[in-house]
DNA sequence: CGACCATTTGATATGGATCAAGCGATGTGG
DNA sequence: CCACATCGCTTGATCCATATCAAATGGTCG
């Protein structure tokens, strides 16, 4: 069921100190980042690169640091013992992740893309939040935003397929701020795993959205949205 | 669909300068409430009592005030314009709901059973946090906690409908620290919007799991739990 | 070109929803 | 105190959306 395959660690994870030396100027800053957050991880952090795939941090290993995606994308998800995997997020270029674990991760994360993460200490980030409100009202706006997203995806499960996907197109073209022209970085089985469907009922339903003029498939991971109004009334 | 009915308003909400005078030495500190924020919401809150099924705020609400249930139950959910509704969590005496959401709230909260709730303005926290950094840091533990469980059920709803009540039973009997006796406050109606399934569904689920002998049920509300492996076995 | 992987498409099975009825507890008025 | 209405819950019969099983298609890379 599960498709992931090469685990292949071209960074090993806790070595933030080489890590450190190989890239700190080349942060590729994606967003303005004159947050304190923002610009204390620049300052602080060290960008680590990770292939397509790579595990960036498992399940339960205990949650030292701090991810911001540079480049790429990052999925988070989880894993049953009898396999079925639910992602619990997608993290796109200037999303900060691995927040909101108290000791340790209850997910795991793994580049979608190659992908360039910026990462720095936990406790670092608690130390600069404990002398600078603004730093710890914004860490809190963080993991807020995280409830919410989890929040919406609670509602959108309770609903149709079509609604799912609705909901997914909807949020992805938002997020990548891509006018109507989204291109999905993850894969059908990643789409499926966010949603809580199967490949093939995403991939039906998003040829059924396609006959009704609602998106168009330039290819199966670009997809422009034909008619935001239909898909906007077709979330609930 | 929803079955909710008389929302009578014994005490009317943004009145919490009447309120105020109502209660404030019958706070029945439920929790030891030796932590800085249950203290300061001792001192600086006001008790309020709802009668079951009584709105305490509704969906798009400004989200002013921060709540702690003192006593009965309390649910928040949404409700989609087509009717249904999902509710987004049951809250127990001591712990604490209304955060979490920027501006306004995203939800709505209702007593279930005749309540009381204490209630503290967000500005008098966030100031209070602002000094505190112990505050700010349990402010935000408080947050990751509800985030943790949105993330649980977002993986509870991928499941089948047994998979559900049985986390269920297990999520509620730990959290009332009630050892194998479950005395259930919510209706089926509840459980099943809760777990995004039908009435039907959850109470045909649950006498499946009394002819396993897993549960037993003394009367509809009282439950028994006389295989806690069996169930969480289940939960997979 | 050929192997491999992701995606689509088709046929069938099934879990839970829906529709419908019965049951037990609780409360209310006669 | 009892008849009866009401409400929450359970049980039964049927239907449908989505899963599952299976195969074809298409795109990518050596």
């Amino acid at each position: 069921m599960l498709t992931q395959t090469t685990i292949r660690h071209d960074s090993i994870h806790p070595a933030l100190k080489s890590a450190r030396s190989v890239a700190p100027t080349s942060a590729r800053v994606v967003i303005a980042g004159t947050e304190p957050l923002a610009e204390t991880m620049r300052l602080m952090g060290a960008v680590m690169s990770h292939s397509r795939n790579s595990e960036i941090f498992g399940q339960s290993e205990s949650a030292d640091y701090l991810y911001k995606v540079m480049g790429g994308c990052v999925r988070t998800y989880k894993t049953l013992n009898d396999g079925r995997r639910q992602i619990s997020g997608f993290y796109l270029p200037g999303e900060v992740f691995g927040l909101g674990y108290d000791d340790e991760h209850t997910v795991s994360a793994e580049a979608i893309a190659d992908s360039k993460v910026l990462v720095i200490t936990r406790s670092a980030v608690n130390a600069l939040a404990g002398h600078d409100p603004a730093i710890a009202r914004e860490l809190f706006t963080v993991v807020a935003r995280e409830l919410r997203r989890a929040q919406d995806r609670v509602l959108l499960l309770i609903k149709s397929a079509q609604e799912r996907v609705a909901g997914f197109l909807l949020e992805m073209a938002d997020r990548m701020s891509a006018n109507d022209a989204v291109e999905l970085p993850m894969s059908r089985q990643d789409i499926a795993d966010y949603l809580g469907l199967t490949i093939e009922t995403v991939s039906r339903t998003l040829t059924a959205l396609e006959c009704s003029a609602v998106i168009e498939l330039l290819t199966s991971r670009q997809i422009v949205l034909r008619n935001r109004a239909a898909l906007s009334r077709m979330v609930g």
